[in-house]
DNA sequence: GAGGCTTCGTGACTTAGTCACCGACCAGGG
DNA sequence: CCCTGGTCGGTGACTAAGTCACGAAGCCTC
């Protein structure tokens, strides 16, 4: 091998376009991924049909189920999409072990990412568990438009997002509207109330 | 330190009666947990008081709780109860890490009980997000009866472990005893068709 | 500018969750 | 033995959420 990266001797170079499936259920894992610019969106279907996006991976972060397969040696049982343009590195399964075992900075750095991710998932749980539909939609429209104030996505994707119908998120975006806390547009949300939002997505 | 356990020199065993709280919201974390007898339930209570319970530890397996705040450094964010008596060890923390640094079994034993841990957590939140209610109870129902037909727990504990209400719980069981499929007495589910549980179980 | 697709709105209905209350059961002390 | 306080379960009435069916409006392409 020539001219290995500089950061990760045994990795090869990952770049692909948005809308690009990384990997979908019943695949196999062709590796490790550490991502350096872009995200990928990990979205469970169940039978019924019904979508639910678990988590981002966003460069620094890891990808469970990646972590996961690895470990079991099983395939993956979620569908990952870039949602943006991605680059990073792919660190083959080998080469991933032999790092886990004798680099300690690279094996903090992924048990706390395991960690944070599984914090992740607690807050999921305990929201799917108890949370209403407009606290929960008030919190991911938040957390979508980051600092800006516009998250461009259909009701059905924000019905993902959520784990709900398109209907139900429909009908929320439509009384947060009436009360003047979303402007709302084809395919956009623009929110217009912060304060109020955030108060929403506490239960309040 | 004098006569080192066998099996893990640093550890020092563990052993509680059922009923004891070995972690709440907000705790440090006093070591890994190995488990050789017993059971320990961990559950989230959100704010609104509603309980669920998210997994079970059983010899062999591992708390990602634990896991989690020893990665990351934090308190637990979730409660663990021990449901039986409980017998095994705890890890320190430092000698945790030796271990994961030095002990390439444990490491990849771990490794698997986090990942396997993280697949049920997958199933959990497919099923909140999608599976009804009679699904859900019949799937816990068989779960919690193992090989036997007996589940002595209240409607009350029924309902937070499929994350729901008592009352809902309550009605359900009641139609299942009206259609054969159990038989009801003050604390105890007893199961009276499997088969017919299985299929409501996978949204029959 | 017509047709076709996607997105969104809405009414009618079912299922789940909440609230309030009451009656049945159970364990303890008198 | 009976009372009593506590836990457990049943139920009616209501609200929230999810489903189903349909249609209207926006958008793209040809």
């Amino acid at each position: 091998m020539t001219a290995p990266s500089p950061t990760s001797h045994g990795a090869h170079p990952l770049a692909c376009p948005a809308g690009t499936v990384l990997f979908r259920p019943d695949d196999a894992c062709s590796g490790f991924v550490l991502l350096r610019e872009g995200s990928i969106r990990v979205s469970l279907t169940s039978s019924g049909g019904r979508e639910i996006v678990l988590y981002r991976v966003r460069p620094g972060e890891i990808c469970l189920q990646t972590f996961t397969c690895l470990a079991e040696g099983r395939t993956y049982s979620a569908e990952g999409i870039a949602e943006t343009e991605l680059k990073g590195e792919v660190i083959p399964p080998g080469e991933y072990e032999r790092r886990m075992a004798s680099d300690p900075d690279f094996r903090r750095t992924v048990f706390a990412a395991v960690a944070h991710r599984f914090a992740d998932f607690e807050h999921l749980v305990e929201s799917l568990a108890s949370a209403s539909i407009e606290a929960r939609l008030a919190e991911t429209l938040l957390a979508l438009a980051g600092p800006g104030s516009e998250v461009n996505l259909t009701h059905e994707a924000l019905a993902s997002e959520i784990g709900s119908a398109r209907e139900v998120v429909s009908r929320q975006l439509s009384r947060f509207e009436r009360s003047g806390l979303v402007a709302l547009a084809r395919g956009k949300v623009t929110l217009l109330a912060r304060g109020a939002l955030e108060r929403k997505a506490a239960g309040g």
